[in-house]
Parts: C-alpha cells; sequence; structure tokens
DNA sequence: TCCCTGACTGGTT
DNA sequence: AAACCAGCCAGGG
C-alpha cells in the first residue's frame, strides 16, 4: 500500500476512534471529532470518512455526529438523516421545535485526551 | 490529470 | 440573517 493511502486509511482511523468514545445519549460535530482526531479544519472528511461507512458495517456509532448547528445533516440518501434522528431520540436524545439539538445541553464535553 | 461534487466550518461581507 | 468564501481532500468521470 502507498504512503498516502496508508496516511488516509490512518485519518480515518482516528476519526472512527474518536467517534466511538460518544457516550450513548450525547452528540458531537463534524469540527470537533476532526480536532479531537489531530486534525483541525477537517471537518469535511469526517462527514466524507462516515459517508464511506455506509456500504459496510458500521462498528462505529455514526448517529452521534452531527453539524455545529446541532441539526441532523442532509445526505444523498433519502431517509438517512430521519432514521439518524430516530436513533438519538431512542438513545434520549430531545430535538427542539427547530429541529435542533441543544449542543449546551447534548454536546461531548471529553475529559483530557 | 483536470473537474466536480460532497454526512463541514468559521470568518467576512 | 443570509450569502459568500477559503480551507480541507476522496472518488469518479
Amino acid at each position: 500500500m502507498s504512503d498516502q493511502a496508508q496516511e488516509r486509511e490512518g485519518r480515518w482511523q482516528a476519526f472512527y476512534r474518536v467517534i466511538r468514545r460518544i457516550p450513548k445519549g450525547r452528540v458531537a460535530t463534524y469540527g470537533q471529532i476532526a480536532e479531537l482526531a489531530g486534525f483541525p479544519r477537517h471537518a469535511r472528511q469526517v462527514g466524507y470518512a462516515l459517508h464511506a461507512l455506509g456500504r459496510s458495517k458500521p462498528r462505529v456509532p455514526w448517529q452521534r455526529v452531527i453539524n455545529a448547528q446541532g441539526e441532523v445533516s442532509q445526505r444523498s440518501a433519502p431517509d438517512g438523516d430521519r432514521l439518524q434522528r430516530a436513533i438519538l431520540e431512542a438513545e434520549g436524545i430531545v430535538f427542539g421545535g427547530n429541529g435542533r439539538v441543544d449542543l449546551e445541553r447534548y454536546g461531548w464535553r471529553p475529559r483530557r485526551r
């Protein structure tokens, strides 16, 4: 495998590792994941890595990652976002009337690392 | 190899 | 509040 392919693989794995640490009943933003993984400003790549998960069995709680506005991001797949919201609500997260999650209340705030 | 399209974000206008 | 814009970078045509 080429060096750069390995590097990209490592970047995505780093994202997944961070996402696996998000506790049930909490959410994190794409930018936050990138930052914690050691790749600041790579929020878009986090979205891309998550999109790539779609074609395999995720061992990653992808549903806990939302955008910086506190909303579930839209996808190309029609009902993907609806499903995500349903799962989060089942985990105890409450959406406001504007369809947003209150990040002050439900945002993940990891201690250290 | 160039060009386009994304599960994004923070700063400027 | 809303539109724009520059960083990011993988995959497919």
